[in-house]
DNA sequence: GTAAATTCGTTGCATTTACAACAATATTTT
DNA sequence: AAAATATTGTTGTAAATGCAACGAATTTAC
């Protein structure tokens, strides 16, 4: 069996790792950069939504968005028609850092496909959507406490 | 640029997700998987080896493994030449639940390669391979106090 | 239309994670 | 051989993470 997983469960530490040093320049705690560029890039998501989109656990998404709220990084605000959803925006603090984030991403999927030709980095970059599809299916299954048959 | 970090970054943490619930069974709690793994297969390896093979902080590792000598699940045993160092070695315990470990991931790695071809599997395989690389350099730099230039 | 189920958000608790700083040994440099 | 540097391991502290459990609003089922 290919092992890809471990793979890519080495890849993300070391990114994460990366990308949590160099976004502390911007105040940004461990973790805080995924949630500022999913709301930067959806504004009006709700955070039940933007945990799905990282794909990390709901409480773990509340406690990062509030205290990205109480740092001004976000506003949360009550919609009219559904009294249970607060939509996240971003504030213009973090829509100031934003490009910088993106920059440092930018930087970083360049290193990573470096000795990459244009047709090896399109076929990873379609292999991998491929593979987050297959496995998030499964997340959502044992999230919901369902067990996995092996 | 193709955000491939950013799918990389959502399977690794759906997966480690699944991965940490099922492995409460085994008594294991979240991550420690990964060290039980690594020491299995490379019995005799140090910590600091471990920490840079999962890529993880080496303070991390040194208390995970802590805790999994506590429980039973790995040994530390002194070097003769080299007092500084600590060998670790899997009990018996450990290697009971190893084959399981695999199981799992061997699943996982089924499940994420569903619809690929052999081909594309072996495909996606070597180019991760060549992503991590190309990543780890990265990391070590950063790691070590260096600042990217970008 | 009401009851049941689901969605969405929160908090209490236990745990992991990692930076900083230190100590001890080992290795390299001069 | 002594001094400087690197390696390996630890602990203090601060913070994130996630499960369990709750409440409230909404949607679905009957």
């Amino acid at each position: 069996m290919k092992e890809i997983l471990r793979e890519i469960g080495m890849i993300a530490r070391a990114l994460d790792s990366i990308s949590n040093i160099e976004f502390k320049e911007y105040d940004l705690t461990k973790g805080q950069y995924l949630y500022v560029v999913r709301i930067c890039e959806n504004p009006g998501v709700i955070q039940e939504k933007v945990a799905e989109m990282i794909k990390v656990d709901r409480t773990t998404a509340a406690r990062a968005i509030k205290k990205l709220e109480m740092n001004g990084f976000i506003e949360k605000k009550e919609d009219q028609q559904n009294k249970k959803i607060k939509k996240l925006f971003p504030t213009e603090k973090a829509k100031m850092i934003y490009p910088f984030i993106k920059k440092e991403h930018d930087y970083s999927d360049r290193m990573a496909l470096e000795g990459f030709s244009e047709e090896e980095a399109d076929l990873m970059y379609n292999l991998l959507q491929r593979v987050r599809k297959n496995v998030e299916k499964d997340w959502e299954y044992v999230k919901k406490g369902n067990k996995r048959n092996y």
